[in-house]
DNA sequence: GCGACTTTGTGCGCGTATTCACAAAGGCTT
DNA sequence: AAGCCTTTGTGAATACGCGCACAAAGTCGC
């Protein structure tokens, strides 16, 4: 995010910057910053703040940006699709080296300047490119017999974005990000703005700590009648 | 995460779970689960578990997932088109209300079944489907301007896949997906088990903590050859 | 060259999340 | 009906992240 935030200053023009004012853009508070990057040594200078072009050189250093990362996407829906054609990724020194999917009137086609190649070659792309971090944008059921595969394969990082756990041993990373997830965590809070679960029954100053017990307090029923025997009972 | 493990549950037949095995399956510890579900009430048997279906229903409830969500879609690109079409929403209770973009040229498209629709007619469609939930899916230049108008329409959550830092007034809740942070946060983890920054200078131990001062760090040269110097040197 | 001013780097305290470990609770078997 | 066995719910201990506040360090003006 700091590296982002940087980016945008560079743009602009600036040469050096305060903790104060990129913490403000990078939306965190101002000492988390300075410890942050204290971590990565002391590039900065007091009195004056951080020279702009230099600190994006050590953090993309730390974070491995100036080296190049070669990325296979594991699945071509329209997810795998959005990411073949996100401009986000090649800018930040990752190449990706092959869409695959399992589809035969997806193989073939070109997508973003690449060849939709037919999963049977997994092991073949990822030996030949060197990738070492592989991206599942598979149908759920798909995802962990994927995962099995590119691990087998070498790969040891894995981005996923199929609604599952995946398990892998260890040594492996995985990261996962679901979308539906992030809308369920909006709709917990627009709920909670609105006066709590169905408006009725208020969770108690917070989520933590807060014991609502359904005290006879039947919860609507989708199933129906069973619940409320279940809860009174 | 404990409902998606709960359905898939659900779907294989299972009528009872215990702390164990549904910790296992969202990949997190047991005690965390079992204080997890305590916050909502006092849902299970002891010596047996818990009701998989109950259970289904009581976090649904909490979640607000009882209830639908009217979402709209701001950017059709691929993005916007891949979110559009995620089966994830729909079987969530979220409905996507409308797809708008600024471009004449996919104004009128059909995507998964919903006329894209001009910019333009935001403030509209926010009010007359009572839109509560705004995904913004632009490019960075316009995700700014685009959350201004939805909260001024009164969006009060925005879920934004820009990379930028959205600034909202209070009680309008943001959450940020960012793609390529996440391969960035692999990318690191990857050079870490590579052995450290360009494979010379290890973070020590790991990052929180490790000061790892650019020794002999001589202060800020400018220019790529330059910082290979000040690393070496 | 010196003093005032700015900004970094970090010790400290606070609140929260996580985990352990165990007593209480309930079912199941005999 | 009584006791054993399993599993929950939670107090206590620990770990962790965050932000405050300030001394140290360096710049800029005079």
């Amino acid at each position: 995010m700091y590296l982002r935030a940087l980016s945008s200053l560079q743009d602009r023009g600036v040469a050096t910057v305060s903790s104060e004012e990129l913490a403000a853009a990078a939306g965190v508070n101002s000492a988390k910053l300075r410890k942050d990057l204290s971590h990565l040594g002391s590039y900065g200078t007091r009195g004056v703040g951080y020279e702009v072009e230099y600190l994006v050189y050590q953090i993309s250093r730390e974070l491995g940006l100036t080296q190049d990362w070669v990325v296979a996407i594991i699945g071509v829906g329209n997810l795998g699709r959005a990411l073949a054609g996100y401009g986000g990724f090649a800018s930040r020194g990752f190449r990706v080296a092959g869409l695959l999917d399992a589809d035969d009137s997806i193989v073939g086609q070109e997508i973003s300047g690449m060849t939709v190649r037919h999963i049977d070659r997994l092991e073949d792309i990822i030996a030949d490119h060197g990738v070492s971090i592989a991206v599942i944008a598979t149908p759920a059921a798909a995802a962990q017999g994927m995962c099995d595969r590119v691990v087998a394969a070498g790969v040891t990082s894995v981005l996923n974005f199929a609604p599952v756990v995946l398990s892998v041993p260890d040594g492996v990373d995985v990261r996962k990000v679901d979308l539906s997830i992030e809308l369920q965590i909006l709709a917990f809070h627009e709920q909670r703005k609105a006066g709590g679960p169905g408006d009725y029954e208020p969770v108690a100053g917070g989520i933590p700590g807060a014991v609502v017990a359904d005290a006879a307090g039947d919860g609507a029923p989708p199933g129906a009648a069973q619940y409320i025997e279940a809860v009174e009972a």
